[in-house]
DNA sequence: CGAGTACCCGAGCAAATCACTAGGTTTTTG
DNA sequence: CAAAAACCTAGTGATTTGCTCGGGTACTCG
């Protein structure tokens, strides 16, 4: 676990994108002026947040991202650990005879424990809160009616079922009332 | 808060410090051979937890390392703090104005509230804890019966007063029960 | 005293990472 | 078709990581 201004950066962005997605797809553009971010490292950002299945993307004009599950469902640490690749560290990395003696460092199970009450607790901060967080400050969201495809005239609830032997994304489809 | 393999290393080492600092002062040479860390990089961060008076130093033979208080009022977030630089971070560091508009970026008091948790958390962990665990999982000491000074002696209990300058970690001086 | 121990300090260095730029390609809409 | 947007790859300067080297400086013991 790392925790950077990168993984800022992305808590940052999918805040942005939870606070205004009921309009629509957002496109990296907007955020990108918005949240003063450099539009190209967001697009490596959400690459990695879609590969980790964090967003869903829409391609073309009108397109953009919105997320792929409720916000509610998404918590801060899925989002560091999509942008903060695994890492290990540690030169005992996994092997459980880091000194030879018999006795194993504790580098391992210590800072293993350390970290899954890290995990745990960013775990427990869901991206609905902080963005309920930034409406309760009075944030004020401007309409863009210049929607071109505004998710409200979906007509079909695209089933996107995806059929998913583990469901992890299943309830993506749900409507999000805001 | 950055939270890097720098930062586990210098947990790790100060974990080892409690562990055995009842026997006088612990060699650096030590630690680095018990968990296998670079001398001159335990040289560097120890001279930092120093200069925050996380511990105290005794040169000479027979010399070495101890803690400046109990291990029960030394955090985590304490070690942390002061091996990873302090760093701000996010380019809106302390400016109201972010985003020229009047609103200004979320990501100021956002992930500064966000932050505050995180310290709060690492600061909710006592070295005390960690040696305790450690000593809970059956890890025993070899007695080096060759201390030069030993440091049982030891009388007072120096009230350090940490006297946090800018206090965005001064939540670090209240007294941790656990 | 002087040798040895151990902390102290700074310069430097290969590798990795960070934040970003540049320049393309696909896909979709009008 | 042209524009909009996601996508992809590669590269770049700056910084950080983890570490080495080479010296100091303070202290103790014989």
């Amino acid at each position: 676990m790392r925790l950077t201004t990168k993984g800022r950066f992305a808590v940052t962005a999918m805040i942005d994108l939870g606070l205004r997605q009921s309009n629509g797809p957002v496109t990296l553009a907007a955020i990108s002026q918005r949240q003063q971010i450099s539009l190209s490292y967001l697009e490596q950002l959400f690459g990695k947040l879609r590969r980790h299945e964090l967003v869903e993307s829409t391609r073309g004009p009108g397109g953009g991202y919105t997320l792929a599950r409720k916000a509610a469902d998404i918590t801060v640490a899925d989002i560091i650990v999509s942008v903060d690749e695994p890492i290990d560290a540690t030169q005992c990395s996994g092997k459980e005879n880091c000194l030879g003696e018999g006795a194993r460092c504790m580098t391992h199970d210590l800072w293993a424990s350390l970290n899954v009450r890290m995990v745990e607790f960013l775990d427990s901060v869901s991206l609905q809160k902080l963005v309920d967080e930034q409406l309760a400050k009075g944030l004020q969201i401007e309409d863009k009616p210049h929607v071109k495809r505004a998710i409200s005239a979906m007509p079909v609830v695209k089933p996107i079922r995806i059929n998913a032997p583990n469901s992890v994304f299943a309830l993506g489809n749900a409507f999000m009332k805001s």
